[in-house]
DNA sequence: TCCATAGTACGACCGTCATCGAAAATAGGC
DNA sequence: GCCTATTTTCGATGACGGTCGTACTATGGA
């Protein structure tokens, strides 16, 4: 212990009251971190930080984690050296209802290139 | 023909198909733009640009109109020398389902500043 | 015809943010 | 103890977008 430097690692996460609307629309109008949403809504469980799939380097995905979990969009936690990822569903619906499922359907929806239509 | 010289100002609007999410989000992101619409929303009538109140100048307030209305979630006409602003809730209720609801839903609620929990 | 009113176009400025690479930290296995 | 895998930190860079002021256009009325 001696204050070990390594509390294992534990990660701070905002209370759902205290994110707003700014934050949360600023996180989730990035197309990265959209892509990281949808994958884990898509996997229904959560996903380490290595096993998303975005065209960027390692160090940008970090801090586009970041910016999703200030804005209270995922919880983070870890397991050995590798740090998980889930979806604060529930939580963020109770904030803003109907926003990331909005979202999030017009995302996976675009994904799956159903219609026409187009982008 | 006739084309009258003054085609009274005709202005383009986008289908509801040709605007993508990244596009809606980004409309919606910026605080300034959030207010038109809040208040739009709060009128319940359409609005013309001069009646708005925002902290920006009228030159900027017109860039955030053209933002709202390429990303179609506001329809613009003019009456006279008045340009005449409305939401499009409707198509974007079908485009988006839940969207823009959600995004007003709760910037209304800030607004009427209800409860705490702070912005 | 001239003026007042309403909004637009243009160019410039500036802050913010996504991005990267390199170097560091942490935990687990051998 | 050391090596490796995983993620973070740091500083630099570059692009994008919100902002403004000024000059301009368009409509309607006197």
């Amino acid at each position: 212990m001696a204050r070990p430097r390594t509390a294992t690692r534990t990660v701070e996460h905002p209370d759902p009251s205290e994110v707003s609307l700014q934050q949360v629309l600023e996180a989730l109008v990035d197309p990265v971190r959209r892509m990281v949403v949808s994958q884990l809504a898509r996997a229904g469980e959560d996903k380490s930080c290595g096993t998303f799939d975005a065209p960027v380097s390692l160090s940008t995905l970090t801090h586009h984690f970041n910016v999703l979990r200030e804005a209270g969009v995922i919880r983070q936690y870890y397991v050995g050296t590798t740090k998980m990822n889930a979806l604060r569903t529930d939580e963020m619906e109770q904030r803003f209802p109907g926003l990331l499922s909005a979202v999030l359907a017009a995302a996976l929806a675009k994904e799956s290139g159903s219609t026409a239509g187009g982008n």
